[in-house]
DNA sequence: ATGAAAGCGCTAACAC
DNA sequence: GTGTTAGCGCTTTCAT
């Protein structure tokens, strides 16, 4: 639909200079007079010509195009990841082609193959797990791979990623400190392998220290469920602690817990999420939970995209605790 | 960055033909023998060959990227948007070139010459209102202008649009049967068009019905500047109702309202919201509040990208009252 | 049905 | 410094 659009030739025309004079100018460091330039920008301003940088990148090699694929944007924590990584992509001249899943777990394949076709120079997956045979091919045409809070065994690609253990371990501990006797995980039924990691190092821990622990899994990833875990859950009136390995799902679960349960939070009960969600600090719930840093996040993917060496990466990101109200003192 | 890319001229030799029989058999209606099909369909396997989007947009004109720009991504309305839409564009087969603007009042203007340069077919506009200049050139090189919940006074844009107006009157109504004498009508200070329409819609409703109206705006839109409004606003004792013109101010202003001013709702004070964002239904807020129809609204962006005429087009979404449990019955 | 050739808008290597 | 020329990977007449 470029129809209408102004090419360098007629620049060139109405300048009286050649097609090249043109694209020097236009190009950061060329050699060009100061005539010849001001001439070619005073045609380019009349034409309203613009350089077409899909054009441009068919010669060097580069569409400056960063493939973002995802799923489930909407959900809090997506769209907090999303939001600064557009952002942190056009700040370093980046172009964002985003490829919103509505499966992550079945379509991410596909998406990825049409962004070979676009010639992504790189692709960044913020949610479900490519397929080995993706990956190869991504390392084969010299398309970088970042893959955000996802670990898979393969040296040749980057990951960068926040410490779920030690997430899952300082929830565990802060839950102990609280005193609970007997404690649930909540997880979603997607089971993706953050998820997976936090709930096994969790139980770990808890085991150690002889705190018992009943798992709860289902549903999506949502408010949702996690406030259906809650009504399911908490029919033991045992349980007086809760790890929700999401925020969303901890929101859900504090819900249900105090309008449908009638536990008191933190008397009868203490939760502690994860992720940190901006939704995790509001009045009315002051969610104690485990916080991932964003804005690392989003640095070290940035970084990895830059790095000239297509070398191993697995950066690993801390996460703080964050204490607000859910949790016995 | 293309390197490793395997073309079509590789494919060609690969299989035996000519560079076109493979170009065509990739191109949906063109005639190639199932013979010649058959063989480049197997060198293209075995080299992993895929079709270069960027070059093939050279030639006919067409890029197939939809430009979206927007801002405050992570504001729940703004992510569900963009979720909705860039699965809608990924579903007719366009690509969607994100552009987020760390500011909408400014950055605006800039994000969308850029998207010239990618020679986006048609530009989205989540958020932030284009200068005069740049609509007249996005008609001048074909590229079609489509603006969410924005009016311009323009005929030669597209424009969908909640029907703000009928959602203030709605809100206004739902006030007065709650019976309440004075209200407030809560904005950010952001001052966008959609918030200027509820509000005033929503003043000159009250005002025909006799009932006081104090405004208060500050802060940008969030649930933090809602919950400000709510401290500094409930200080009048008198108010016993409040329409904040968005769910996130909303949310903010409830919990100002209940924990800070110690407000009963809805039995000291009523509120309604717009929007209906995903948190608005959480269990601590059923908040009763205007909803836009994020499906329609989105529905509508993805057929005014397809009309072929590029005529004037105001598509006003109804609005739907959602009634929960912040106004009194 | 198929190949040769021209051209999409641009950049870069090469002369001058 | 500037114009000429040759591509980048693809599609599309135009012959055959």
């Amino acid at each position: 639909m470029a129809r209408g659009f102004v090419t360098a030739e007629e620049v060139a025309k109405r300048a009286g200079v050649s097609r090249s004079a043109v694209s020097r100018t236009f190009t950061p460091g060329a050699s060009v007079s100061q005539a010849v330039r001001r001439k070619v920008l005073k045609a380019a301003r009349e034409l309203g010509y613009r350089v077409n940088r899909l054009a441009q990148g068919l010669n060097n090699d580069r569409s400056n195009l960063i493939g973002v694929v995802g799923a489930n944007l909407s959900a809090p924590f997506h769209a907090k990841q999303l939001d600064l990584l557009s952002i942190g992509l056009l700040r370093r001249g980046l172009q964002c082609l985003l490829l919103n899943a509505a499966d992550a777990r079945k379509d991410i394949a596909p998406l990825i193959e049409l962004l070979f076709e676009f010639r992504a120079q790189a692709i960044i997956v913020l949610s479900g797990e490519p397929p080995e045979s993706i990956v190869d091919q991504c390392i084969a045409n010299g398309v970088r791979l970042i893959l955000i809070n996802q670990k898979i065994d393969r040296t040749d690609t980057s990951m960068v990623l926040s410490d779920d253990s030690r997430g899952a371990d300082l929830a565990a501990l802060r839950l102990i400190e609280a005193g609970c006797k007997k404690v649930a995980v909540i997880s979603s039924g997607s089971q993706t392998p953050a998820q997976v990691r936090r709930t096994t190092a969790f139980k770990k821990k808890m085991a150690t220290a002889g705190v018992e622990v009943v798992a709860w899994s289902g549903g999506t990833t949502s408010y949702e469920s996690g406030y259906q875990a809650g009504c399911e859950v908490l029919v033991d009136e045992a349980i007086d602690g809760a790890f929700c390995v999401t925020d969303l799902l901890a929101l859900g679960f504090l819900d249900a817990a105090r309008t449908e349960m009638h536990r008191r939070v933190p008397a009868d009960l203490s939760v502690v999420g994860f992720d940190d969600i901006p939704q995790a600090g509001w009045k009315s719930y002051e969610l104690t939970t485990v916080a991932q840093s964003f804005s690392a996040l989003t640095e070290h993917v940035l970084e990895a995209l830059e790095a000239d060496e297509m070398e191993t990466r697995l950066q690993v990101v801390p996460v703080t605790m964050v204490e607000r109200k859910t949790a016995r003192r």
